[in-house]
DNA sequence: ATTGTCTGCCCC
DNA sequence: ATTCTGC
DNA sequence: GCAGAATGGGCAGACAAT
């Protein structure tokens, strides 16, 4: 596939309101890719390279944009910034600048008015160069090769190349779309969605399943299970504003203290467990960054799904020492008061968040591991399971035999069980008496339903500081150039004094 | 070395 | 993370 | 109610500039 044709489908896909519509088109897209592109295709189609937890990222964005669209069109700094404050979108800046070009038309897009069409595997090829450019000098790299890029490119292509990096595609559909496109390709309906959605959810690699899919059609997809080593989509809480509604929405059900650190999806691995699909690079990319070789591996993945191992030396430690084969647990990581044993506000907790230097700051701000879930347990998957048992099969584990964990790196989240408005509130006060950022209240007989926000949990939580007050007297400053749909309105945001 | 600028599907 | 919008 | 777009505050990483 060309990378005309490619764009052509964005076009028609940013002109498209309707969701429906925007899977048949798809669909359509999907069906025409070659299984060797398909995988890039949907990359592209969600803005990226490459699935979130292979940690590849441009590390250019607006600024570095523009002086890509300076050095491509003949312009400078200064009109770009320009016309980009007018216009709130790059791609926009150069469907305006191209025509105006100072290089000859001849050569602008040469290569594609020549009858010698980009594929679109060669551009995705030169963007992942330039993604992966690194060191001395490669600010440079990026932005003069990005614009040789958008020389050889067509009009159409280059304004939706320009949008991947700096994140503004905003076609108005994400990987759920995409998912229900998969099953229109196939079946003409989204019938396939639920198949799709589980294997995405267990194995959050959406160019991988289009790959499987389009090979294999459901058999490709369908043995993707839980797997230690490859993260999970987290679940999401939803949010109600009173106790009468969460009573009412999840009956009798448990609350849990809210903490206000990192959600750590921690996976056990055991050596024995070897990877049978070579088709996970990443997987054993993830196992050669494994700290040494020992009898039990330990990965950690955050909420976004990145690889943050290295940020939790002592929970890694801990739970090597856990008698286990494998197991996929999910909780929350909060620092404490080495002294105290406090808890101490996320500020402080998020000075865990870093590469460098990470056992000097452990000592600092040590941090406690409180598990509340656990999602598979020696390659049998829990995410089917209801979550009183799974919290049962949780509290065993912690009981088991062997090396105990230390309590103040490894501990479990404690459960109450509430059944009524009163009880709940008196939890809630009671939580934010102790400090904590409010309650977790949890449907006991839910399953575990991966990467969706919905009631199976909700979150309790005391007013924020936008809750202060209802209103306040300002005085506007300023305002911020607005992007994207607030572009036409000209303003995106107010600068106000208070 | 130190300081400045830009970036992050960043973390919340 | 929150808030808003279209469907 | 879902899915997606557009916002914020604050922190550390990666280079560039000095």
């Amino acid at each position: 596939m060309t990378i005309q044709t490619f764009t052509s489908y964005l076009e028609s896909l940013s002109k498209t309101a309707s969701r429906n519509e925007m899977t048949v088109v798809l669909a359509k897209l999907l069906s025409k890719s070659s299984s060797d592109e398909v995988d890039k295709v949907c990359y592209l189609l969600l803005g990226r390279l490459t699935p979130k937890f292979e940690g590849i990222e441009f590390q250019m964005a607006t600024k570095s944009m523009i002086k890509v669209i300076a050095l491509a069109y003949g312009s400078n700094v200064d009109e770009v910034t320009k016309i980009f404050k007018q216009k709130g979108d790059l791609g926009v800046v150069v469907a305006q600048l191209q025509p105006k070009a100072d290089r000859p038309l001849a050569d602008v897009g040469k290569r594609a008015h020549q009858g010698e069409p980009l594929q679109i595997t060669t551009v995705y090829d030169k963007l992942l160069k330039i993604a992966l450019e690194e060191g001395s000098g490669s600010v440079e790299r990026k932005i003069f090769g990005f614009s040789e890029l958008l020389k050889s490119l067509d009009p159409l292509s280059a304004k939706y190349m320009v949008r991947i990096p700096v994140g503004a595609l905003r076609l108005g559909f994400s990987d759920m779309t995409l998912l229900d496109a998969l099953s229109w390709m196939a079946m003409g309906d989204k019938s396939l969605r639920k198949l799709l959605e589980n294997a995405y959810n267990v194995s959050a690699d959406i160019g991988l399943i289009a790959k499987a899919f389009k090979e294999k059609a459901g058999k490709g997809i369908v043995h993707l299970k839980a797997t230690p080593g490859i993260p999970i989509r987290p679940q999401q809480a939803e949010r109600l504003g009173t106790a009468e509604e969460m009573i009412e929405k999840l009956g009798t059900s448990v609350a849990e203290w809210k903490l206000d650190g990192f959600r750590v999806q921690v996976h056990i691995i055991s050596s024995k467990l070897k990877i049978k699909s070579s088709k996970f690079k990443t997987q054993r990319k993830q196992m050669q960054l494994g700290e040494k070789r020992s009898d039990k591996e330990v990965q950690i993945f955050s909420r976004s799904l990145e690889n943050t191992t290295h940020m939790f030396p002592e929970i890694v430690g801990e739970f090597r020492k856990l008698d286990v084969g494998s197991a996929i647990l999910d909780g929350e990581a909060i620092g404490y008061d080495p002294k105290t044993s406090k808890h101490l506000p996320f500020q402080e907790t998020i000075q865990r968040k870093r590469k460098h230097g990470i056992s000097d700051i452990a000592q600092k701000i040590p941090l406690r591991y409180y598990a509340f879930d656990l999602l598979s347990l020696n390659g049998e998957s829990f995410l089917e399971v209801p979550f009183n048992e799974r919290r049962k099969k949780l509290a065993e584990l912690f009981e088991k035999k062997g090396k105990k964990l230390d309590p103040k790196t490894v501990t479990i989240a404690e459960q109450v069980i509430v059944s009524t408005p009163e009880a709940l509130r008196k939890q809630f006060d009671e939580s934010v008496k102790q400090g904590f950022e409010g309650i977790m209240v949890k449907k006991r007989e839910a399953v575990y339903t991966a990467g969706a926000r919905n009631f199976n949990w909700v979150k309790f939580k005391h007013m924020g500081v936008g809750k202060l007050a209802d209103t306040l007297d300002c005085l506007v400053m300023g305002y911020y150039a607005g992007q994207g749909k607030r572009s036409g309105f000209g303003i995106g945001a107010f600068l106000v004094k208070v």
